[in-house]
DNA sequence: ATACCTCTAGAGTAATACTCCATTAACGGT
DNA sequence: ACCGTTAATGGAGTATTACTCTAGAGGTAT
């Protein structure tokens, strides 16, 4: 079966038993033998551990960054696609767990420039789409006149502490449970005054 | 010289490495030499990598957590206390890079019981503290009437998502340069209608 | 002084990330 | 249809490194 689909195998096994072990403890043993793959096909994918992490990584944000870059272009009011962009954040986690699992305990500083220069492009990327919309709004007069930066930070902040709180503890509620206060709040925090 | 400040050069050699070079590639070598102490030492104090991870974790958290409850307790009017949590979050995050740095890229999970109880304790703790202040404020009609862990989030979420910015990339400005729209922001967002 | 305990020391061991090369499949050009 | 080149696979071998083990130094209490 000479095909590289093997690429794919070897990235789901990782993330499961990155998750289930901890990376630190996931041998790549562990790893190719969940993936049913031989040691060559593993490091010839892969040539070592961190950039089978670093390309896990980058699989999972970039799932989760295309969709709510798709939010943003759905139009509709401004509360509308706070509302969208909310929704998607909680939902995405919830079903994503063990990629959202991975992607929010892990930071990519310290790892390749590689990843690195790829993650920043593509938070870039988004980056810039968010502040034409914050922009247009703030012109409108809709949304109050904070700097794009602090604008992200308060719409996914929120949501992405209230999921790692779920993600960290089975006992913690659902994340999906507090999209209502979390829209109502949000939209308090970013609505211009008198902005419905 | 056989005393208990080993342990603490360790920890801060550990936390120095671990930045440097990323918590996988650092070697226990490595950390040994720069903490200038042998190999029975440092497996003395620490049974194995993972729990002086964690040990370092645990230091660093409890220090923070210290701070924030500090700045709780302080009194004032609700818009004032929002305001020193917020201040606090931010200094403290740039004036302790290193420690920033590590507790925000490493998650808790798959980690030890014993840290994890503990992390949950402290947590929790800290929660409780936060509940009871956000229960007087709701009763008194100056915060919106939503659920503590919803406040929480709203409070440093924001924070946390600028400061992770910062951390991860040389080029983003300092936390404290959006202490100003952040406070504003986020009192907008806890502010019940009508109060200042 | 002696027994005891914490801490230090460094050589030794076992695990495991990674290398190497030989073999096989896939594909493109003529 | 053939051949050359490249991509993929297999598994045995190596080198690094987390961790173990045992012997002993320093310090304290009885």
């Amino acid at each position: 079966m000479p095909s590289s689909d093997t690429r794919d195998k070897i990235i789901v096994a990782a993330l499961t038993t990155f998750v289930e072990k901890g990376v630190a403890s996931a041998t790549m043993q562990a790893i190719r033998e969940r993936a049913e793959v031989s040691n060559g096909s593993l490091f010839h994918f892969f040539a070592n551990k961190q950039s089978l992490c670093e390309a896990v990584y980058l699989e999972g944000i970039r799932d989760y960054q295309g969709g709510l870059a798709a939010q943003l272009e759905q139009g509709g009011g401004a509360r509308d696609v706070v509302a969208a962009l909310l929704r998607y954040h909680l939902e995405w986690t919830e079903g994503n767990r063990d990629w959202a699992r991975f992607l929010s305990e892990r930071g990519y500083t310290g790892w390749g420039e590689d990843l690195a220069r790829q993650v920043e492009q593509a938070n870039t990327k988004l980056m810039s789409t968010v502040s034409a919309w914050v922009r247009r709004h703030v012109a409108e007069g809709t949304l109050k006149p904070v700097s794009p930066e602090v604008v992200v930070a308060t719409l996914l902040g929120p949501a992405q502490l209230l999921c790692r709180a779920w993600l960290a503890s089975e006992s913690a509620a659902a994340p999906t449970t507090h999209l209502r206060e979390l829209v109502t709040v949000t939209w308090s925090a970013l609505a211009a005054r008198g902005s419905l």
